[in-house]
RNA sequence: GCGAUCGUAGCCUAGCGGUUAAGGCCCCUGAUUGUGGUUCAGGAUAUCGUGGGUUCGAAUCCCAUCGGUCGCCCCA
């Protein structure tokens, strides 16, 4: 039987009203908040994420969908922050007002085994805020994040956050631990001799004990425990946490922690939350001053985030779909397909029969289809311009004036969340 | 890329070497051609993931393969 794709789902209409809920919440939020949507295309050329998130990172070393079209390398995108870079680059938007603030919802592509929580085709939301550099706009981000959560009702979620350092500072640091780690290097397990080459920091987020052990040992920890980024980043940091504490939001301060994506400088964080599996983070990013730059933009700092909608719509009590509002049956298509659409143009959902099934099969019908109400437009009523409403619930049902009834009908509340 | 585990109708489950693979949900028809839900009667839907092997005989045992799920790695 065909399938889907390894690592890809249908989403079926009992799951998107889940779906429906998150997009309409986020989008109502991030809009408020002044962020504006952009949609780029969810392919690109291989070149950008190359040199966007970076040439020795997992993503573009082994996750990439990448294809060939005439003499063209392009690549599914596996994450959003190249292809809006790119976007503000070459639509000129360095000369909008700053901060440029812009948001994006959709699917991205990564070349991974399947497990809970990661897919081959998953959904990011994200955002992204460009040009300025100070530690209110990384709070900013992170407000937006939170609120975000707070407003779908996510329970026992964490926030991480550490200060990564700027090209300089990082670099120095990168090499300082190069060489407190060199007398240990052989003792490392295999996976941090690897990353003692390619990426030292990740090293501190090993999970053999053997390692553990080396980090957590005297002259290591010692080390760790001190601040080795300049000053200048520093102050941003702690200037940053400081209006986090005014804005009640809770964080640990994780010097461990450090991001997949070379693009990072400064400040990075993590939202995770306990109640998924391994792959906990639901919500990733920081601060990017130099990718404007790489890509062959003004140099422009950004920070922003991206959260991974599945594993966020997985901490969401299910929505569900609105029910029906009424069902038409009737013997006479013509007049009950009119009816319905007046109906529909009031604001309310309406199905009508299109099988030709008698009065009793077409109730069964509503019934099933959990209609709140029947209208009964048979021979009878259409002589006198009526209808037979029936309330499903109750039971009951009444006669009334056809052209009084459409008059009577009222809008239905729409859920507060759309604006 | 590595490891673990599971594959029986659309869904849930029984069967664990021996007739025609059983039950529940869902779906369809009828009792019921202007009144639904309940009930009753009937029906449809499965080359038991696929391929090979062992056996007189395989859904059942063995091997391979594919797919799902979970973990490592990495990330949202």
């Amino acid at each position: 039987m065909l399938s889907a794709p390894k690592g890809t789902h249908d989403l079926l209409p009992e799951a998107l009203a889940t779906w429906q809920y998150f997009e309409n919440t986020a989008r109502s939020i991030m809009e408020r908040a002044n962020f504006h949507e952009i949609r780029t295309p969810l392919f690109e050329a291989t070149s950008l994420f190359e040199r966007g998130v970076g040439d020795t990172t997992d993503i573009v070393n082994k996750e990439m969908y990448t294809f060939e079209k005439g003499d063209r390398q392009l690549t599914l995108r596996p994450e959003n922050t190249a292809g809006v870079v790119r976007a503000y680059i070459q639509h000129g938007m360095d000369r909008c007002p700053k901060p440029v603030k812009l948001y994006y919802l959709g699917p991205m592509f990564r070349y991974e085994r399947p497990q809970a929580g990661r897919q081959r085709q998953f959904h990011q939301a994200g955002v992204e805020l460009f040009g300025l550099d100070t530690p209110q706009s990384d709070a900013s981000v992170i407000l937006l994040a939170w609120d975000l959560f707070t407003t779908l009702g996510i329970p026992d979620l964490a926030l991480e956050i550490n200060n990564v350092g700027c090209f300089d500072c990082r670099d120095d640091f990168k090499n300082q631990l190069r060489a407190i780690l060199l007398p240990f290097k052989d003792s490392l397990c295999e996976d941090c001799q690897k990353r003692y080459e390619t990426n030292p920091l990740r090293m501190l987020d090993c999970k053999s004990e053997k390692c553990k052990a080396i980090y957590a040992s005297e002259a290591v920890a010692n080390f760790l425990e001190a601040d080795h980024t300049c000053e200048a980043c520093q102050q941003h940091f702690n200037a940053l946490l400081i209006i986090l504490t005014q804005c009640n939001i809770q964080f640990h301060h994780n010097k461990m922690l450090v991001r997949g994506l070379d693009y990072y400088t400064r400040t990075v964080f993590e939202i995770t939350s306990t109640h998924l599996g391994a792959q906990n983070a639901v919500c990733g990013g920081g601060r990017y001053n130099g990718l404007v730059k790489t890509l062959g933009g003004p140099d422009t700092p950004a920070v922003g985030w991206a959260l991974g909608v599945e594993r966020l719509i997985s901490l969401i009590p299910p929505q569900h779909p609105a029910s029906l509002d009424f069902y038409i049956a009737s013997d006479d298509p013509g007049s009950a397909l009119l009816l319905a659409q007046q109906i529909q143009h009031q604001g309310f959902s309406v199905e009508v029969d299109l099988s030709g099934k008698n009065l009793g099969k077409q109730l069964t019908q509503a019934n099933k289809l959990q209609a709140g109400q029947v209208i009964i437009l048979g021979e009878t009523e259409r002589q006198q311009n009526q209808i037979t409403l029936k309330d499903m619930a109750k039971g009951l049902q009444e006669t009334v004036d056809k052209d009084s009834f459409l008059t009577s009908l009222k809008r239905p509340p729409v859920s507060s969340v759309l604006r």
